[in-house]
DNA sequence: TGTACATCAGTGAACGCGCGTTCACTGATGTAC
DNA sequence: TGTACATCAGTGAACGCGCGTTCACTGATGTAC
């Protein structure tokens, strides 16, 4: 078997950089490492992506695809709004829980700038645009007013940041969830908590 | 003048560490840059400091220290439990925006680990713990019950994990906040914004 | 007060590493005739 | 069906870089006597 074109090295590489991603995270992906470990020169990726920010660039896109997927996906089996919310605060925080590298590169410093590859910028948007219409639980409609709109909006990036402020703390260890319960009901319990009501 | 014996090499490279921090974040804070700027030969730090993690651990802790000293100020400014709850979480968020690169070194990858370096174990705990006796509004009492005491930890992790997604979606730009409303203004309406009343 | 000496903060050179990228090249493939 | 040829995905070597760290060393300092 020759080692000229077979043919699938786009895929392969795609495929090894999310394992190496897997198992050391965003900073751990070398373009040299993924060469190595595919079993090509050091040069070939350059046929098949610009550099190594094209490379980072593609992964990311797909990483935000399956996160909006799953947001998207647990999103559509409440019908109740308040559920709703609160399922996708988890599905947030699950999808961080379970692939914490994935959630590292989609929203560390390693991500390529999303002005320079619209691409990755779409997936982006449309990862937030999915959290945004299943908070404010209305499709933007046409004839909002200014105020609807800034409301719905203002709405969705408090779940957002609710969620991504608990995905970040845990992951990165700074909290660690009580050994004595489930954690799904320590993620809604810190998703919902209110802080303005008297305490304890 | 002579070159040894300056005195206060440590103290220099601490400052000099401050400025590469403030100009470029941590990944930009490298042993060979520091000592270049310094004006000392690369291998002097090694007489100061621990290597690398070293000298960020020790950067790490002043930044707890100051971040700390913030949240302990604004917290003693409030007597009403809900206006200190959201100052603080305002406070924490503020820190962020005014010092970004301080904050990812606290809360980055780039902080070496807290168990190798019991003095930023301390200061980080520190931090936390001006947090929460803030927002739980009470000292812990010995003869607290357990009911008690996890109600509390709770409540002070969920203002953590509030303010924390906020401030660091607004330092890494995700958020944007709108250029026609005060910063303070729109901060406060996301961590006070109620998600599980009925949308707009 | 002078002097021998231990201490220690500096130096400069080097080691070994892995990285992103470029380059001229070569071998395989597929197509036009 | 055979063949010339353009295309292009590979190769291997190299460039240049900056890094953390170690090493034997040297010069300045301060102290014991």
């Amino acid at each position: 078997m020759s080692n000229y074109h077979h043919g699938d090295v786009r895929n392969t590489l795609l495929q090894q950089a999310e394992t190496i991603l897997h198992q050391e995270g965003p900073g751990g992906l070398t373009l040299r490492r993924l060469a190595r470990l595919t079993g090509i020169s050091e040069a070939a990726p350059y046929r098949h992506f610009d550099g190594k920010d094209g490379i980072l660039a593609a992964v990311a896109i797909a990483a935000f695809d399956r996160f909006a997927d799953r947001l998207q996906q647990v999103a559509s089996q409440h019908a109740d709004h308040r559920d709703r919310v609160m399922a996708l605060g988890a599905a947030y925080v699950g999808f961080a829980l379970d692939h914490p590298q994935h959630f590292r590169l989609i929203f560390g410093r390693e991500r390529p700038p999303l002005d320079q590859y619209p691409d990755l910028r779409e997936a982006a948007d449309n990862a937030f645009d999915v959290l945004q219409r299943a908070v404010t639980a209305i499709d933007r409609r046409a004839d909002m007013t200014l105020t609807e709109a800034a409301t719905a909006y203002n709405r969705a990036l408090a779940a957002w940041s609710r969620a991504h402020g608990i995905a970040t703390l845990l992951i990165d260890g700074m909290i660690v969830p009580p050994a004595d319960q489930d954690i799904e009901a320590f993620i809604l319990g810190l998703l919902s908590e209110d802080l303005t009501a008297p305490s304890a």
